[in-house]
RNA sequence: UGGGGCGUCGCCAAGCGGCAAGGCACGGGGUUUUGAUCUCCGCAUUCGAAGGUUCGAAUCCUUCCGCCCCAGCCA
């Protein structure tokens, strides 16, 4: 045994961040001896790209230092929550390759110690129930450059305040007629500070405790506490609960928990030409405008999932853009990029025809059909290969045939050789047009000495096309999208519903109903993924797709240089 | 005009007083039976701006400018 030199990086390593540097300091220094972090959807919508990004950042964190992370839903909220949702949430996280510590957990389990934990506040004369109205509430809390004023009802007595909120419990008080809030301070310059709501009247039935309860707690009397219960010790968040912070800190030192959690922030992702809002793709759900929260147009896990993008794609994404506290939007490009990546070395190839024209080949006798064999991957011999059937009239797209065409159109020309992929080189000789004048068949001749060989006068055709069997063909329903909104941060549009449908994009769903597909094709399983060779990468579809009527999303186009060119070249009117 | 944050290449992002990593995108060359992949090359004399400290500053100090978040009985 040489002795070895160690990598100085692990294969998935993933780049530094301040969070690492903030752990090891933690763990160097003593101040934890364990890592416990935790990732807290509220069950009210589907999880989307930007949760996948603190998925990530938690359940590696925990990963990384041989920590745990948990699960657990932050369901205080009844009004908004569903058994829909929670499901949904573990199924996208189990889909995504995590596994959580323990049992999945909820906010709702520590609605007893919240519960006492408020009494103990009403003891300690820090919360006092407050009669003002929403509306009175909002005046008297100021502005954010004028302080507040004391709520009439703020000296009211511990054993008043006790009473009171046990007749809350009790359902004895509407919904709005007051609530429970903690004695901090009304001219705090941070407006959490000034005597927070921590419980209110909600008559809702609640998911998993049902009518147990007419009185919830609200997120900041929740989240650090039941952290504490869980014994988390870096509790991660996004930049806009910085300003609560000082309220976490100020149950957990008013209280006794068993344990100090601290609250860490970054910055949330945004992705141009997407929304990361939970409450803005619910209103595309709800008006329609999407085939539900899985919709492949949708920003959600379960939507990327079903157009095709891999588990390993979603993660490699949210690792390639960094954990940091910087306000920024990334590119679309940078997501595509990683889908790509996983599909290029994992995809079997196919040939698929989106727009088929007819090919006969006048030297091939319909007598000598055959079976070819086509490697499922040009670089992976390990993919194995499958058999092809070839015969005199095929199926080619009909945008790699012109009649004419300069010498960068490396696709079939009247007059010209072309590469048929994984078969011979043809030659094309003539058309066939319907009366209106379009060209329904090209006639070719073939040249029997190119199969697998380059043509014996030695002039290889510069372009090869992807063809199907006329005979053996199948037909495929192929559905492509385009961006959801037409605008590149539709984020910042406007918080209201009508700026947001506006930026949609009507165009982002086009189904091609006619294509047809090689063979092999149509034993695909739902949710497989294959690149169909020229085009791109497609998955069949995990609802609808049948081998009796197979249906196949575009998850995405492979880079398409070419494309570039040809626009340039129409746009100048130079074809 | 209160409080809390943030400003390094078109986008993301390292950098933690010693002289600007990397990825995406983009441009160009090579290989190629996918105009894909792969591969090679190029891409910030400059770090929001201006002053200052220092032998030396993206890193320290001052001022200024710009952007984001907070006034739900949402999370």
């Amino acid at each position: 045994m040489t002795a070895e030199i160690a990598p100085a990086t692990t294969n998935q390593n993933k780049a530094n961040n301040f969070l690492r540097q903030r752990i090891a300091d933690d763990l160097e220094t003593g101040t934890t001896k364990r890592v416990v972090t935790r990732f807290p959807p509220e069950p009210n919508g589907y999880l989307h790209i930007g949760h996948a990004k603190s998925i990530c950042i938690n359940f590696g964190l925990a990963e990384a230092f041989g920590g745990h992370c948990h699960l657990r839903f932050d369901d205080t909220n009844p009004e908004k929550e569903s058994q829909e949702y929670i499901d949904a949430i573990i199924d996208d996280l189990h889909w995504l390759g995590f596994q959580w510590h323990g049992d999945t957990r909820f906010a709702s389990d520590y609605f007893e110690q919240l519960h006492q934990w408020a009494k103990l506040l009403i003891g300690k004369n820090l919360a006092y129930v407050c009669d003002l109205s929403p509306e009175q509430a909002r005046a008297y809390r100021g502005s954010l450059t004028e302080a507040g004023r004391n709520s009439p009802y703020r000296e009211r007595s511990a054993d008043e305040n006790l009473a009171l909120f046990e007749k809350m419990t009790a359902g004895e008080f509407d919904e709005g007629h007051c609530v429970l809030r903690a004695k901090i301070d009304m001219s705090a310059p941070n407006i959490n500070l000034r005597d927070p709501i921590i419980y209110r009247i909600r008559k809702f039935r609640h998911h998993r405790t049902a009518n147990k309860w007419c009185v919830y707690p609200t997120y900041d009397f929740t989240h650090g506490q039941s952290d504490a219960i869980e014994g988390i010790t870096h509790s991660i968040c996004t930049l806009e609960f910085e300003d609560h912070r000082p309220l976490y800190e100020w149950f957990l030192q008013q209280l006794p928990v068993p344990n100090q959690p601290r609250q860490f922030e970054f910055s949330r992702l945004n992705v141009n030409y997407t929304v990361t809002s939970k409450r803005k793709l619910k209103h595309l759900v709800d008006a329609g405008l999407v085939d539900g929260w899985d919709d492949p147009r949708m920003p959600t896990i379960s939507g990327m999932r079903r157009r095709g993008y891999a588990a390993q794609s979603l993660r490699n994404f949210c690792d390639s853009t960094g954990v940091t506290r910087v306000n920024g939007v990334v590119d679309m490009s940078q997501l595509e990029f990683a889908v790509r990546e996983h599909h290029n070395v994992n995809a079997p190839r196919a040939m698929v025809v989106m727009q088929p024209l007819k090919i006969v080949l006048g030297n091939y006798d319909a007598s000598d059909a055959e079976q070819l064999r086509a490697p499922n991957h040009p670089q992976n011999e390990a993919m194995g290969s499958r058999s092809l059937p070839f015969g005199r009239e095929l199926y080619i797209d009909r945008e790699d045939f012109r009649e004419s065409a300069n010498k960068k159109f490396k696709r079939l020309v009247l007059g010209k050789k072309v590469r048929l992929r994984n078969a011979y080189v043809i030659f094309a000789e003539s058309v066939v047009r319907d009366e209106q004048g379009e060209i329904v068949e090209v006639h070719c001749s073939y040249d029997p000495a190119t199969l697998g060989a380059d043509p014996p006068d030695g002039v290889k055709p510069k372009g090869v096309i992807q063809w199907v069997s006329a005979a053996h063909a199948v037909g495929i329903e192929v559905r492509e999208y385009d961006r959801l909104f037409r605008i590149e941060n539709p984020e910042r549009a406007g918080s209201d519903e009508q700026a947001l449908l506006e930026s949609v994009n009507p165009n982002s769903l086009r189904v091609h109903r006619n294509c047809l597909a090689e063979p092999s094709l149509a034993e695909a399983r739902p949710e497989q993924v294959f690149q169909f060779e020229r085009e791109g990468y497609f998955v069949a579809d995990r609802h609808q797709h049948t081998s009796a009527k197979p249906v196949f999303n575009k998850t995405i186009g492979l880079r398409d240089s070419w494309g570039k060119v040809d626009n340039q070249a129409s746009n100048s009117g130079a074809k």
